[in-house]
DNA sequence: CTGTTAGCGCTTTCAT
DNA sequence: ATGAAAGCGCTAACAG
């Protein structure tokens, strides 16, 4: 495996033409006789010939490679996001480099440092846990930046930055609003990662909702936890066994929400009689554990989808050193040119199934 | 954003040596005083010097990078596979390209072509389904491969290919024993995708299994269907319709068995009393859907993390252009350098849950 | 220990 | 329509 690579110079020499010859073919750019393409085409793939993106990427000073970088792809819903990503990267040419954080800024930041060594030519942060100054230093470095899941004010002299964002406060109000709904007065709320500024914004819907019915908000129906079943599993067992008398539980996410459902199999509480329960992101699993869950459902795919749709806008839209006039003032035209817009707010939506009908 | 970027050149002027003295300092490389390492790394720190992992590829043709290859990073499968293999590599300083096939031999060959022409240092390639020829030709242009989930004989002058296995044929021989112990007899089985290597093991292990417990194997048991939910549910649906005799179900994954499972509510077939069902996998799904799914079990991150170990070893183990002879060598030892070794093969455990006691 | 000279494989710019 | 020269940012191989 692996003997010597050929190069365009080897081509150039077997066509006996010159190497910026065998640069137009492949690159089809106008500049020569459709005769001379084809036999060059012809040797270079006889000869197995592959153009370096590396040479290619010194020279041209684009890698075609884009960053995405999430929390954890064995995370159900980046994985999600991660396809849809993927799949409008690809759609135009472009490979993804997939980097996990697991949470950790430390690692966030070490990522990003490696993908400006690798001269990617933008990047997707979803869910950055940067604190805001290293988060703008992070936008400064990179020539694109679109931010999923997390907001920035744009520093002065700074282009606006992409941002895709989920209603999250929404979803909060909604899920909450459901159960109260359905009579519940003693909901509690088990929020996910302290850090997570999605659990933050499920959070203020959550009290908004309570407020909006007139139901006196008790803070220690609240209660942090991992992300994850075990987390919820915890959690849930803590709370309602501290709080007997919550009726309802809206969860950070599905995960939390199974964990929520597992603990109740052990205190022997029945759901939904003795206890609601409403998660977040309608995964997979959501459909499929006994009793269905209901959650607030979020496009995935989509996100990841929109996000790196606006990056690539971005780096095609934004040639050279062009201010951050043209964007900000696009997306404040409508909806008319969303594919310019640098903002773009997912909704969730509801969907009742059987833990709270 | 995005302004002119920090060269080598920028620092060595800034801090009056040579370009080499920087790159020395930044490489860690013994030639230099540690006075002018310390000085010229904190210039260069102070200036955001951040090196161009691209031109140094140009220069060193080493890329820092590595591939992995998989069908679907949303199957759970392959993204805990993507976690271990991706830790094994950062672990040791690598970034890795991530690349969904989607099951499609044409874009497979495509990333396969992308991969070489970033020229990546090695490649961990899952579930191949490329043919021998092509297969061999992948192999032959990348500088080191390892095949998952995949054989491939080694064509004469080819240095052997790195090779994790799982053991399926005892995996479909494992769960269909276990039927026939609870006392089975008319067994059938969803055999996944037709070109799947896993799906015919198993389906070979299951075939064994009978006949060594001189049950009959009825060939219209079993049949094919996509690795879903969905495609379990439709199979499913059709098998049990055509053969009620059936008691027992083995399932091409646990996707496919919860697939069938929703078959059995719909159909009003109570498992396990009415039909028994076996998965493959031991998806996280698995011990959360009702009843809990007995389910074989395979080390997924495992898998990815011993596969990207296995790349690590052939590139750091094969310097230039050393023939096969070592490896082939050192893979007969036994298992003292396991860790040099060229095939490892796991082997999946049986999971016993509700739906086949 | 430090600097100099050549590339790595491609594209760009300018001739022809 | 084609070619020649220069350079992208870094390191390898020598000198000193």
């Amino acid at each position: 495996m692996g003997r010597k690579r050929v190069t365009i110079e080897d081509v150039a020499r077997a066509a006996g033409v010159s190497r910026q010859t065998v640069s137009r073919a492949i690159n089809d750019l106008g500049e020569i006789s459709s005769q001379t393409r084809a036999r060059v085409l012809r040797i270079a793939e006889e000869m197995g010939y592959r153009p370096s993106s590396i040479a290619r990427g010194l020279a041209t000073r684009r890698t075609g490679t884009l960053g995405l970088v999430i929390p954890d792809v064995a995370n159900p819903f980046f994985s999600d996001v991660v396809r849809g990503a993927e799949h409008v990267a690809h759609a135009q040419g472009y490979n993804v480099f997939l980097c996990n954080t697991d949470e950790d800024p430390e690692r966030e930041l070490a990522v990003l440092h490696s993908l400006e060594e690798k001269r990617v030519d933008g990047v997707v942060l979803c869910s950055s846990r940067l604190d805001d100054g290293k988060l703008h230093a992070v936008v400064a470095s990179h020539s694109a930046v679109v931010l999923v899941n997390r907001d920035l004010e744009p520093a002065s002299g700074e282009a606006a930055v992409g941002v895709v964002m989920l209603d999250d406060v929404s979803g909060g109000r909604m899920a909450t609003q459901h159960l109260l709904d359905g009579g519940h007065r003693a909901v509690g709320f088990l929020s996910g990662p302290p850090a997570s500024r999605s659990g933050r914004c499920r959070a203020e819907g959550y009290r908004a909702a309570l407020a909006a019915s007139g139901v006196s908000h008790n803070p220690a129906w609240t209660a942090p936890c991992p992300a994850d079943v075990d987390g919820g599993h915890r959690a849930a067992t803590e709370l309602l066994t501290a709080h007997p008398e919550l009726t309802a539980l809206v969860c950070y996410n599905d995960l939390v929400a199974v964990g929520a459902l597992r603990a109740c199999a052990d205190l022997g509480r029945r759901v939904p009689a003795d206890l609601a329960v409403v998660g977040f992101d309608d995964i997979l699993l959501a459909a499929l554990v006994t009793p269905p869950l209901t959650t607030c459902r979020v496009a995935r795919y989509d996100l990841g989808a929109q996000a790196m749709q606006l990056l690539l806008n971005r780096i095609a839209g934004c040639p050279a050193e062009e201010g951050p006039t043209q964007w900000e003032r696009r997306s404040e035209e409508g909806d008319g040119h969303r594919s310019l817009c640098a903002e773009v707010v997912l909704r969730p939506e509801l969907i009742v199934r059987a833990t709270a009908p």
